[in-house]
DNA sequence: ATATTATTGAGTCAATTTGACACAATGTTA
DNA sequence: TAACATTGTGTCAAATTGACTCAATAATAT
């Protein structure tokens, strides 16, 4: 589908939703952006709402057409209602230079508020494919950022903030790893999340005194040094242990 | 103000901010909530975004309208995005009996997403004034909410989880209390959104030995038995404590 | 072959925190 | 002046935390 195409007549006005797409790979957590067509600015994936769409729906809609990806963990944490937040100089040249009739201009050049949503995924299983309106799609280390458009940063640093409150409560550690890690790479995703260095030894007593971790026979090999022994999630007891309340980890 | 007067086209279509809004009072937690005009249901007093207002504004001034009350704790929450959420046959009963123009009738009949906030008033500071378009204004405990209109007591419960999950890094009690209060009043606000009692000696020494409180000479006194101390906030260590955060308390 | 290197995972232990109590203190009421 | 209800302090064993040490081991260098 061309921009051009697009029938605003469907969706909700003024409304959008944005995901931060979180993955974790090399020790990184990862964010997925995709190229604006200035070529100078990056973007969340976000979208529009269909006028009989629930807003849940609607982000899990956009997360599919950028990453492949059904069934995410998902979560709402904050809604951007500044009215300038949209409306820096930048959109009204890009519009201009898009070419489009005046309706489409005028759809993009309102006023949105916009729905964030942070959705963790396991970065191996992501196909990053640059939706037609897009010139690329792609992963970037969370402290690496590149220029982003609109008020895209802070939605990301919110993300990050809220995902930081949400760690005792939901079970994100689980939706980033594939079906087995190291418990390096668990502990990777609390330092980056928390912003600060754990003890690995007290870190692995507390993680594993918690029951939610099953130990695999088999071990991760390939590096210089002694291989790691692999886990995966009690998702059993997992879910059990957030639906009452964890307490605070770290 | 009238209803039949309300200029809708100064507000952002099919969007509203809706506060549930919490007092503390006779060690009970409140939730201030306005009279349907079909002497049947309440509802959460809530409003519409001005077209070039920031949705917290809009929150605010809803606040104003409605409490009197400036300069008060308002946090967002959570959206409410369900596209049935506020379409049920309650609404067409109300607005048929109110008998608006058509455009009024269209307004209150479209679908609304509704941005939710939760405040933390003094009590005894707010005097209830039902706003005109409301037959009364009334405080309800948290535990004997009446019947509600949408999914307005959703929202409630949500605003409540929020909150716990707030209780560790905002200053929820401090808001809520008046300038000087005896340590009970603040053990039951933090055992009323937790749901669960607290241990009152060890609720004393965790409390204190944070050092956000201080202890004033003068005794609460008129019940029959021991008069307790009274305390108030140190606001400066209580803000720096809580930009550091202060960790997980209960 | 053997030593070197980097990193893992288990163990130790003192200091701190927690949870569950007991008990003295003290306004009000009987 | 005794009874009562509730407050504030004290105690102590158990559990948790933070800061360590050290042996184990897969790959690599010698």
């Amino acid at each position: 589908m061309e921009l051009k195409d697009l029938d605003t007549s469907l969706f909700i006005s003024g409304l959008s939703v944005d995901n931060v797409i979180f993955g974790f790979h090399d020790n990184q957590l990862k964010v997925l952006l995709l190229a604006c067509k200035d070529r100078k600015h990056w973007m969340l994936p976000g979208g529009y709402i269909l006028k009989d769409e629930s807003v849940d729906a609607a982000a899990q809609r956009v997360l599919l057409d950028r990453t492949g990806l059904k069934k995410v963990y998902l979560q709402q944490f904050s809604t951007f209602g500044d009215p300038r937040r949209s409306r820096e100089n930048l959109i009204k040249g890009l519009v201009k230079s898009m070419e489009l009739d005046d309706e489409l201009d005028q759809w993009f050049l309102q006023r949105f508020i916009t729905i964030g949503y942070y959705a963790l995924v396991e970065f191996e299983k992501v196909a990053p494919i640059p939706d037609p309106l897009s010139l690329s799609c792609a992963w970037f280390d969370i402290d690496k950022i590149p220029l982003l458009i609109f008020d895209h940063k802070i939605i990301i640093q919110e993300a990050l903030t809220a995902m930081k409150q949400h760690l005792n409560y939901q079970p994100i550690g689980l939706n980033l790893l594939p079906a087995t890690f190291p418990l390096k790479s668990l502990q990777s995703i609390y330092e980056t999340i928390l912003g600060r260095k754990l003890d690995r030894p007290n870190f692995n007593r507390k993680i594993q005194s918690l029951g939610i971790l099953e130990k695999k026979e088999k071990l991760f090999t390939g590096a210089a040094h002694k291989a790691p022994f692999l886990y995966s999630f009690n998702k059993k007891v997992y879910y059990r242990l957030l639906k009452e309340g964890i307490g605070e980890l770290f």
